[in-house]
DNA sequence: GACTTTTTTTAACATTTGGTAAAAAATGAA
DNA sequence: TTCATTTTTTACCAAATGTTAAAAAAAGTC
């Protein structure tokens, strides 16, 4: 039970039994259908999420167009974060693109972890601090790369999630209209 | 004496005496010129400081372009973070834009800091948190707005900058050329 | 299976931004 | 100041991506 979550987080600090014993009362298991909301416009934030199995999105609205913010790798974090850091209502809203599994917490049930175990606080400020040189390559990509490079270099990276994932919010997540995207296809299936 | 870090800090933590009474020797005060580097390519970056005055540049190169990953505001904390972080050599590269007084603190003595007291390792989090949610912030101005958009956004918030900010650091920061940014400045001025 | 709805693709044209080159302006150094 | 260097601007053309509209394909529903 929660080999993967221990997996991961084992790669930010070395928890201990202690450690463990006092998350493991604090963690729910939480099923979503395709398509159920994990978080909705305006809903703030509770929990964060680890997940376990299947594929959610963090998207928001922009004019009518849902931009999507992220698409969860397996095994990782996921929450609204500026909602459940501030615990206010979130703009960004999640939904599961595939049936999924989660182990989720509460905000106040980690506040109280990380301010009981140290430890733990170390795990949450590493996370961040991977999650936030993610997204500063993310930036450096789409500074200076053209969707053409981003898009492969997806692929590369996760080539399973297009099997699961519609391919209008993998668009929006390389910063590009569908349109855009399948006219790239095309040339990338053309000239390799 | 620290007065702009503490007001910082103090929006992530409520600090005792105790612990600033910890942090005050690990401390230096650092000065730079104009053009000096704070972290050179290759180099590890062993300390993070925060800003006290002027402006600090981090840059990397990418095919002989200098690349803005940042520019710091006034009072923020600024370091190579991937290298910091792990303590590998440096892609990104710090750099002096004006004269600059820095506060820094060495990597052990802040991973010394963090475990000795929680409350420094919850700053540490929050600190990252917040940096995260902007990073985020500036992905969405990527995808949802053009170039003029984006630049109008860096005037509201940082007028200053460009007093002292040359205009092509600028531009690679918006992600553009300074060619189009310099377009884009003229039909901004004609049209408001 | 037949029908409806959603997603993906295609096309033509418009807009934004990049690349190259060179001039103009600003800055720095002797 | 004068000269050299760096930065900013201008112009023209090319490339990348967006917009609009519609067709084709796929998925969901009864």
């Amino acid at each position: 039970m929660y080999k993967d979550l221990k997996q991961f987080v084992s790669q930010f600090a070395d928890l201990g039994q202690a450690e463990w014993e006092a998350v493991m009362p604090l963690i729910e298991t939480r099923e979503l259908r395709k398509n159920d909301y994990f978080v909705r416009e305006g809903e703030v934030a509770r929990y964060i999420s680890f997940t376990q199995s299947g594929y959610l999105r963090v998207f928001y609205n922009h004019d009518g167009d849902e931009i999507t913010r992220d698409i969860s790798p397996l095994h990782t974090f996921v929450t609204a974060l500026p909602s459940f850091v501030s615990q206010t209502p979130s703009y960004e809203i999640i939904q599961a693109i595939t049936d999924c599994e989660l182990f989720v917490i509460y905000h106040d049930n980690l506040e109280f972890l990380y301010d009981s175990y140290s430890n733990w606080q170390r795990v949450g400020r590493r996370v961040m601090e991977e999650m936030f040189v993610q997204t500063q390559s993310r930036i450096y990509a789409f500074i200076t790369q053209p969707a053409e490079v981003r898009y492969k270099e997806m692929m590369k990276q996760f080539p399973d999630i297009f099997q699961h994932v519609p391919l209008q919010y993998i668009a929006s997540y390389l910063g590009i209209t569908s349109q855009s995207l399948s006219r790239l296809r095309r040339s990338v299936q053309f000239d390799g």
